[in-house]
DNA sequence: GTTGTCTAAGTTTTT
DNA sequence: CTTAGACAAC
């Protein structure tokens, strides 16, 4: 049977496990989506329709990846393979009218909760100096992910702190019901009330899903494992998959007892744990496991590789953020020279922020680089901007998205005609919208402001009886009819050439939308774009290094891998050294990024780093000392122990070669042995210089080097072993 | 009501 | 060193 070749035992074991409950511990680099995608190969060989099949991930690229591996199989129509997010939106789409909810409801991400927490914060006259409304946001977030609504929050709230939040909380709650919004959370706790109320809705879902598969696991909070709970309490097939030493979530909400816990929750449960990692070197894998043992709280498992030694692990201790960089720029340039192509290549860091140091570094060496995540593209401004307008197209109750869209571009409708008009309609529990419909009948708004209005309105009426044709048009007309590019032209800031760039980015992903969605709808391109996150565009892509967070890297695999500010407070985190729980997921964020490495692994860490603009001293990170010394090799490159020509800034890589004799090792560098010579005068190709000369040969063994003068670039010392040079004729 | 300048404050990680 | 928010001048 195709679904059983090239199996481990123990892998079969997992894959042809049909009825009752499963939970497979699956090790970094184990195989699991192998593992999980002939399950489900087998599942529907074995007769279960795929709509009887629920598979959800963590992201909605694995949702993706999940469904095209599965298609290779067979027909996987009518089964979801989805986010917990999307499994619920569609979920409500259907059925949420019986919650008091329109169909067309709007989602409500970070940037939009946040205006809202702020607007609510200013009306309650609450000092957000004082009160941050980030900490507001998770104090409700983390409610709303242990189903405690506004009522019980207030119930139990005993300092001043919590009565303040639940006063927020509630506000925040009326205010997304009478704007017909969802966030994040109330997806999944809307969902969960649906499904509570409506036996009738809960039994069809059950029948339905008869067999239920829910990766990452790990990283689910509480209202998802309520969901999953309830949609498996019938059949009870339900195989979750995950590895609690990978749990990175916690700050999110998610609990690591859900896992931890399976057993307890299904009694009967068979467990089925993959130990044997197919990804990584042994040494790497040492270096992993010497790490996560220092948990306390895990599940004990062993994993282990039949995979060659390999190199062993580099740790290089730099002066700063700078020569960080540029270590690892130069590095990175030496391995290109083995051979090794760029896509193999990943930097991870703990913080965003850190990122243009290293940016400036690999941009400076010539090195092409891509990075995942940072500043999502739908979480821009402008972007935001052209989107509140299709968001009132579509539902006109949307508060959040008409606040926004009021006054950009600017068209004379100031803070105080806002807060005139805020004050109205909440005062009729008028939605906004309403509210300047019929703005004559608010007395506080006359003249000029009441003129703006009225215009206001009626683009606002004449765009949402466009007739819909495709996203595209739409979006065309709403850019062309609001004058926003125009509006960016004119705007002085240094970033509107990239603004107006991000704009056209946006057509076209309303052209993409409407090419793959036959049956697709304003609507739809909305959701997609509110659930959409940047981990989902990670492409393979152009020759590049693969830059991201110590987060966005779960579930990749790299060749080689560098971390960067391997240092106290920035990993572990300052944020989290209060708890030893804390300390336990930063330790978990670290192994994750340890075993994204195949082959070669390179941790950095500086002595001083720039933090506030202020130069501060740096400790190496505790996670470091966890590492075994057999598998590491320690390299000083700061500057009592070190100097360098280079030091300062001066680009010579010509010398890469020389100096990365220092970080990889001999091996490595002089792979073949034999090195071939040149003559004096013969014309050679190089990888980066292209044509040239050779001027001179000096040495003979393998560290012999070559002067060569370039067409395009001047004179090269180069490392004969290293360069890549061939002989044109 | 809009635009520009100054000050203070702050950096985790994101479905 | 950046960025958001307050405040003052147009």
């Amino acid at each position: 049977m195709k679904f059983l070749e090239d199996v481990t035992d123990k892998q079969r074991e997992a894959i042809t496990h049909i009825d009752g409950p499963l939970l497979i511990v699956a090790g970094a680099g184990s195989g699991k989506t192998r593992v999980i995608t002939r399950r489900i190969g087998y599942l529907m060989s074995e007769g279960i329709s795929p709509y009887n099949i629920l598979a959800i991930t963590f992201t909605n690229k694995a949702a993706n990846e999940m469904a095209e591996r599965v298609k290779k199989f067979s027909s996987h129509k009518g089964m979801w393979v989805s986010t917990f997010h999307k499994m619920c939106s569609r979920i409500l789409r259907k059925d949420i009218e019986l919650l008091g909810y329109s169909k067309d409801f709007t989602i409500y991400d970070t940037v939009d909760q946040l205006n809202r927490i702020k607007s609510i914060m200013a009306d309650l006259e609450i000092d957000t100096a004082h009160w941050k409304p980030r900490s507001i946001i998770s104090s409700i977030s983390n409610a709303k992910n242990k189903l405690i609504d506004h009522e019980r929050f207030a119930a139990t709230a005993s300092d001043i702190y919590h009565q303040m939040v639940a006063k927020i909380y509630k506000k925040y709650d009326t205010m997304l019901k009478s704007g017909n919004a969802l966030d994040f959370d109330d997806l999944l706790i809307k969902t969960v009330e649906l499904l509570k109320i409506r036996p009738d809705v809960l039994s069809s879902y059950q029948e339905r899903f008869k067999y239920i598969l829910i990766d990452e696991y790990q990283d689910t909070n509480f209202v998802q494992y309520a969901i999953s709970r309830l949609l498996a309490q019938k059949y009870k097939n339900i195989c979750v998959t995950g590895d609690p030493d990978q749990s990175i979530y916690g700050w999110r909400g998610a609990d690591l007892r859900n896992i931890m816990d399976f057993e307890k929750d299904y009694p009967d449960a068979r467990v089925v744990l993959l130990e044997q990692n197919y990804r990584s070197t042994k040494n790497i894998l040492l270096a992993a496991s010497s790490v996560i043992q220092k948990n306390k709280y895990r599940k004990q498992k062993e994993i282990w590789t039949e995979n060659e030694h390999g190199e062993k692990i580099k740790t290089i201790h730099c002066e700063n953020e700078h020569s960080e960089a540029e270590e690892i720029a130069k590095t990175i340039r030496a391995l290109r020279g083995n051979g090794i192509k760029y896509t193999e290549i990943a930097l991870f860091y703990r913080t965003n922020a850190q990122s243009r140091t290293l940016e400036i570094a690999l941009r400076n060496a010539g090195i092409p680089y891509v990075i995942v995540g940072g500043v999502e593209f739908y979480r821009r401004k402008e972007i935001k901007d052209i989107l509140a307008y299709i968001r009132l197209c579509v539902n006109p109750c949307d508060d959040s998205a008409l606040e926004r869209a009021i006054n950009t571009p600017a068209r004379g409708i100031g803070t105080t005609t806002v807060k005139k008009i805020k004050e109205w309609a909440e005062s009729r529990e008028s939605t906004l919208f309403n509210a300047i419909g019929i703005v004559d009948a608010i007395h506080e708004v006359t003249g000029k402001s009441a003129a703006a209005i009225k215009r206001f309105y009626e683009l606002i009426m004449v765009l949402r009886h466009m007739p819909e044709t495709s996203v595209e048009k739409t979006l065309k007309s709403i850019i062309d009819k609001t004058g926003y590019i125009h509006f960016l032209r004119k705007s002085e800031e240094k970033e509107s050439e990239d603004r107006i760039a991000n704009v056209e980015e946006l057509v076209n992903a309303a052209h993409e939308y409407d090419a793959n969605h036959t049956d697709g709808s304003l609507q739809g391109f909305l959701e997609e774009v509110a659930l959409i996150s940047d981990l989902d565009t990670v492409e393979d892509m152009a020759e590049a290094v693969t830059l991201m967070t110590l987060h966005t890297a779960k579930g990749l695999e790299f060749p080689v891998v560098f971390i960067s500010g391997m240092e106290e407070g920035l990993l572990p985190h300052s944020e989290s050294r209060i708890s030893e729980e804390e300390i336990e997921e930063e330790r978990r964020l670290c192994y994750v990024g340890i075993t994204r490495a195949m082959k070669r692994l390179f941790l950095t860490y500086t002595k001083r780093r720039m933090r506030y603009g202020q130069l501060i001293p740096c400790v190496a990170s505790r996670f470091l000392d966890e590492i075994h010394a057999d598998c590491m090799d320690r390299l000083d490159k700061t500057e009592n122990h070190f100097s360098y020509e280079y030091q300062g800034k001066s680009n010579s890589w010509e010398n890469d070669a020389v100096e990365a004799c220092d970080v990889l090792s001999e091996s490595d560098v002089f792979p073949s042995g034999n090195v071939r010579t040149f003559l004096n005068g013969e014309v050679v190709r190089h990888p980066v210089f292209g044509i040239g000369r050779v001027l001179e040969m000096q040495g003979s063994n393998e560290k012999a080097s070559v002067k060569v003068s370039f067409n395009v670039g001047g004179t090269k010392n180069l490392m004969l072993a290293y360069a890549k040079l061939e002989k044109v004729t």
